[in-house]
DNA sequence: GCGAAAATATTGAAACTTCAACAATTGCCA
DNA sequence: TGGCAATTGTTGAAGTTTCAATATTTTCGC
């Protein structure tokens, strides 16, 4: 059994050819799970979303209300059906993190009065100073992310990701 | 502390190349939410993630389970430590993970004679035949995305992500 | 070798997310 | 117009994850 794995793992060859790239690979069943994309994009999120949390830490917001406050910073409203969509989280969960912030001032709620159906959710004096705070601790994790790993790779993964995002809709 | 901040910041000058532009980005305070890099992985580990789980949905198992076993496969025992950081979860929560395919019978635990505070984990003969048929889910996934997104990109995606990887540790 | 500290896994409570059902409003069309 | 379907948001229950505490075993200094 052990040799049977061994085996039929030699199949896979890898070919990484950089720069002028031909890449050979012939997808097999037992592709390890590291070279899964949805692997390495989960383990990839995991590890700069902690140190994204771990930052914002300092002012005890979650990386959730920090992206709230973000796309409410411009005084615009959105419904919650777009600040859902915005900011990666499905209805019910962001009606609950919603409540906390309205109970600490930093969103508040508006009925839109074009479609009473919908709520306009605003960012309030409190949140926008809060926002800028946590602003800047995120673009000092970036720079920290550019330090590390270079400022190309930073922005070609970021190209790639983007493309991506698009293909898969 | 918002000035010192806003310096250091400024150092740090972003040049995306496309083709045969050069546009040079000084990265402020204000970003738009869509273009931080965490932000970019958490939005395509969603997609991806989802896409899979859907597929695996088939076989009725979540993608942490596949992953678990997936790792196990090649009969060599794992404590849950070991498990834990291949599988991309915490302690408590593989633990329970693990109580609940004990229940389906896919794995089971052994103590580790070596050390008895381990508890090596093995996939069961169950759990290996329906390794086999969620493999073949998730590389049709793949396939779909190398599909719509292209080979090359895919790789190069790849290659950037195990970089970051590296370079966050 | 003994005892304190570290390593490993689990547990129960608390926190959080998700699912399904619901309430309210609007759009549609017959 | 009247009513049925679709849209929008919230709620309560169920399920899941996380945190802190615990139990067990091993390691290491003395």
């Amino acid at each position: 059994m052990h040799i049977e794995r061994a085996i039929s793992a030699s199949h896979s060859l890898i070919r990484v050819k950089t720069k002028s790239s031909i890449v050979a690979k012939p997808p097999s069943q037992d592709t390890p799970l590291t070279e899964h994309l949805a692997y390495l994009l989960a383990q990839a999120n995991r590890e700069i979303n902690r140190q994204l949390e771990s930052r914002l830490a300092k002012e005890g917001v979650p990386v959730e209300q920090w992206r709230i406050l973000k796309v409410l910073f411009d005084g615009n409203g959105r419904s919650m059906g777009e600040l859902a969509e915005a900011v990666l989280l499905n209805h019910p969960t962001l009606t609950k993190i919603v409540d906390r912030m309205v109970s600490d001032a930093l969103v508040y709620r508006v009925q839109d009065p074009k479609d009473r159906r919908k709520v306009l959710m605003f960012c309030s004096e409190r949140g926008k100073i809060l926002c800028q705070r946590l602003n800047s601790l995120a673009m000092s994790q970036e720079a920290h992310i550019v330090e590390n790993y270079g400022n190309k790779s930073t922005n070609e993964l970021k190209r790639l990701l983007e493309n991506l995002i698009d293909s898969a809709n």
